[in-house]
DNA sequence: AGAAGGCTTCTGCCGGCGCCGAAGCGGTGC
DNA sequence: GCACCGCTTCGGCGCCGGCAGAAGCCTTCT
């Protein structure tokens, strides 16, 4: 496949807003992928069809329904690499949230989001810095656990990472948000996974957003020192509304 | 600028041969583009236009001509990573080369070129190989240069690197011809800077290939231990021929 | 069995984009 | 000053692609 067909994948907008969407890591229908975009069914389904046939998306049919979601973490990070690069290139940097709505939104989704199978926004961010103040995480010269890093998934965390694979253990994510990096790779998946299994953060609606719970808020505190979240309260209400609205 | 938009730059044929063109780090004008693309002088000139506006390429008017490279090193990251996924996606993976020309081109291009700053095919590899083997660079825990890594580039090699700047000092390139990641980042571009102002490692044609010389060889044997190259002759007349074709 | 719902295919419409050649502009060389 | 050269702008052509609606298929629900 020439380079030119692979763009040009995402060089239309409704498909770039799927791909978008599907960055949360889970599968979506059709269906809800048209409303989403605001096309027609027709429409999303030509689009979806062409994005599994260039490999981006894989489906799975259930019943009458067809369930889309991201071929891989491959195909996430390109898409992630591509919007972060379109979020800070061009003229006025980025278009501004038009509704009030809009704003709650993308302020529950700057705190804190999953990033396909990783955590993001001011969380992912400042557990990646105290990762690596305590020296778990080298930043210094390039992006890589220690060996403290390793034992601390698996001891501390009681995760331990898997080995072998063809996928790296830890890769810089350019946060879009934040514009500084969050940890990724099956180290990164594996923390979300983790923190999502044990109820220390919980999605809030039905997009990427997320909020740490009061036991999240002790287990950050007693396994990297956190207290921002400490104490945290229950996420607000305002903030649960719409969180799969907007794009970042 | 939206997602769409930026992979709208990538999505023309004419657009992507420039980029990949320019993927050898250098300034091309628009004439040598226009001719290397196959087309009129006008379209290469639209073309070039568009990518400029998009943040893409950088130009620099000099008398009548106008030159132009690609933006920075994360450009030449984002379009190399697209590539890369594009070559190892779809149905037949990749054209077949057609001509014997095109073939001993490639054989170059496979064996050592520049990938825009730092140097790829199985001479990059075969380097990032060494430097993980004698524990200067880690790769198991993700990409990073060790201590020792660092102080190798300051003292063995005799160039340090930059320090504090935003840009990683070493991060993985994925190799189009190997399939396996090669060092890029900061000290990617140092190493490729240093074996070519010493003379160790020179351009071969116009293009991007490149051939390591005798005084290069017995570097390449004392700081790294590599013996392939120890006894390298003087690259083979049919390989300089028309190094400038060919994408990869 | 019948009805409803989700998705797909087909058709036609329309806008945008890539392409070229011709003409024009500016810089360079004689 | 004149000719040449590289690039740009403009006009026009043709094609491709996105879109919605109608019709149909298949699954599920009642």
């Amino acid at each position: 496949m020439p380079l030119a067909a692979l763009a040009a994948l995402l060089a239309d907008a409704t498909r770039a807003t799927f791909c978008l969407a599907l960055l949360d890591g889970r599968a979506w229908s059709a269906g809800e992928l048209a409303a989403h975009a605001g096309v027609a069914a027709s429409t999303a389904s030509e689009h979806l069809s062409r994005l599994v046939a260039g490999g981006l998306l894989a489906e799975q049919r259930r019943g009458r329904r067809r369930y889309v979601r991201l071929a891989g973490p491959r195909v996430a990070q390109l898409i992630e690499d591509l919007a972060s690069h379109a979020a800070h290139t061009g003229p006025g940097g980025g278009p501004r949230p038009a509704t009030l709505r809009a704003v709650s939104a993308a302020r529950a989704l700057a705190e804190a989001r999953t990033c396909y199978d990783h955590l993001a926004g001011r969380l992912g961010v400042t557990i990646t810095d105290a990762l690596t103040a305590r020296g778990l995480l080298r930043q210094d010269a390039g992006f890589a656990l220690s060996d403290e890093g390793l034992s601390w998934f698996a001891v501390e965390l009681g995760a331990p990472l898997p080995g072998g694979g063809r996928r790296p253990q830890a890769r810089p994510c350019l946060d879009w948000t934040e514009r500084r990096p969050h940890l990724a790779g099956s180290a990164g998946a594996v923390l979300c996974t983790t923190v999502l299994e044990r109820g220390w953060v919980v999605r809030i609606g039905s997009g990427r957003a997320v909020a740490v719970t009061g036991a999240g808020g002790e287990a950050l505190e007693r396994l990297l020192g956190l207290t921002a979240w400490a104490s945290a309260a229950a996420p607000r209400p305002q903030e649960v509304l719409s969180a799969r609205a907007g794009g970042g």
